[in-house]
DNA sequence: TAGGTCAAGCGGGGTT
DNA sequence: AACCCCGCTTGACCTA
């Protein structure tokens, strides 16, 4: 459609519904909006908001009893000091006015109501506040505009919220991640110093792990637990003291264990993040992370674990055995 | 005076 | 064709 629109036979550009003709100046134009006489709606910069343009409210307090609750100028009103200079041709252009605070206020209950507008709600509207049926279309439009731009930054809040909150839980994860590394790392050299050590002062193999039967108190499954769990429990700093006394039973087993296998780090990370719960010192990620995380983590992680790990994965019902 | 706000214009697309 | 809605823009006015 083309612009320009006619409204009642005047085209909305150069002539307002609801509005006086242009005056030749804006002192005119405010003067002739300063209300004397008229009912609702005739306003001037004296009026009671000061923050609108042109406040067409009666400031007086007239008696508009009987009449709706705005009440618009009549076009006759309006022509009363323009009608010499449009009948001589001026026509100032348009000056825009804002609507008042009264008739805002009407607006935004209505559309707080239903943001949609039907034409008998309209004209309604439209009769109810003395404004043209155009000018509350042309507001309903203009509402839902700022409503969408509002909407809109909402969403954004929440939405880069959201992305802070799991970068955050991301940042925390990869330090976690470089921690266990570096504590397998330092396992793996523990490992690798004790087993010299030993290999240098039992040089007969007392303890070889083929003809161990001396040494095998406790079930495989079960020693590999104590060990795995005894290694988390340790902060890595500690050395292990525990577990690479040469007086432990267990000493030699574990030495000889493939579980900390050098060549695969990924084992011995994954086993401690298994045991995250029971971690005082390297609870970093527990402490800073929120519960999602470790059911993040659950899910991620152990729904299925690789086959070459399974024997990291701690059966629930043993963990009281050990803890 | 720059930037923000708001009523209104403009043009395109959809519906009846 | 008339009407409506939407996105973008314009222009008047306000404010820091």
């Amino acid at each position: 459609m083309a612009g320009g629109r006619v409204y009642n036979g005047s085209n909305m550009t150069t002539l307002l519904p609801n509005e006086n003709l242009a005056s030749s100046s804006s002192r005119l134009l405010e003067s002739f909006w300063i209300p004397n006489s008229s009912p609702t709606f005739h306003g001037g910069p004296s009026a009671s908001s000061s923050k609108s343009m042109v406040n067409y409210e009666n400031v007086h307090g007239g008696d508009t009893s009987g009449r709706p609750l705005f009440q618009s100028l009549g076009k006759d009103e309006n022509m009363d000091d323009d009608d010499d200079d449009f009948n001589k041709g001026f026509r100032q252009p348009e000056k825009k006015r804002r609507l008042t605070a009264s008739q805002v206020q009407f607006l935004e209950k209505s559309f707080e109501v239903e943001n949609k507008l039907e034409p008998e709600r309209k004209v309604q509207l439209a009769k109810e506040i003395g404004l043209q049926p155009r000018q509350i279309a042309i507001w309903f439009q203009n509402r839902r505009a700022r409503h969408k731009t509002k909407q809109l930054e909402k969403d954004f809040d929440s939405l880069k919220a959201c992305y802070d909150t799991l970068k955050a839980e991301y940042d925390s994860l990869l330090n976690q991640k470089e921690k266990l590394k570096n504590e397998a790392l330092l396992l793996k050299d523990k490992l690798s110093i004790s087993d010299k050590e030993s290999a240098n002062s039992e040089p007969c193999g007392l303890i070889n792990p083929l003809n161990a039967e001396p040494i095998k108190p406790i079930p495989n499954s079960v020693s590999e637990k104590v060990a795995m769990v005894v290694c988390k429990q340790e902060d890595a700093s500690s050395v292990k003291s525990d577990v690479f006394n040469s007086d432990s039973p267990n000493y030699t087993y574990m030495n000889h264990s493939s579980l900390l296998d050098p060549g695969d780090s990924s084992q011995a990370f994954e086993a401690d993040q298994s045991d995250f719960s029971q971690d005082d010192d390297d609870m970093l990620g527990q402490s800073v992370l929120p519960p999602l995380y470790f059911s993040k983590l659950e899910d991620e992680c152990y729904h299925d674990p690789p086959a070459n790990s399974s024997s990291f994965g701690f059966v629930v019902e043993d963990q009281p055995f050990w803890f």
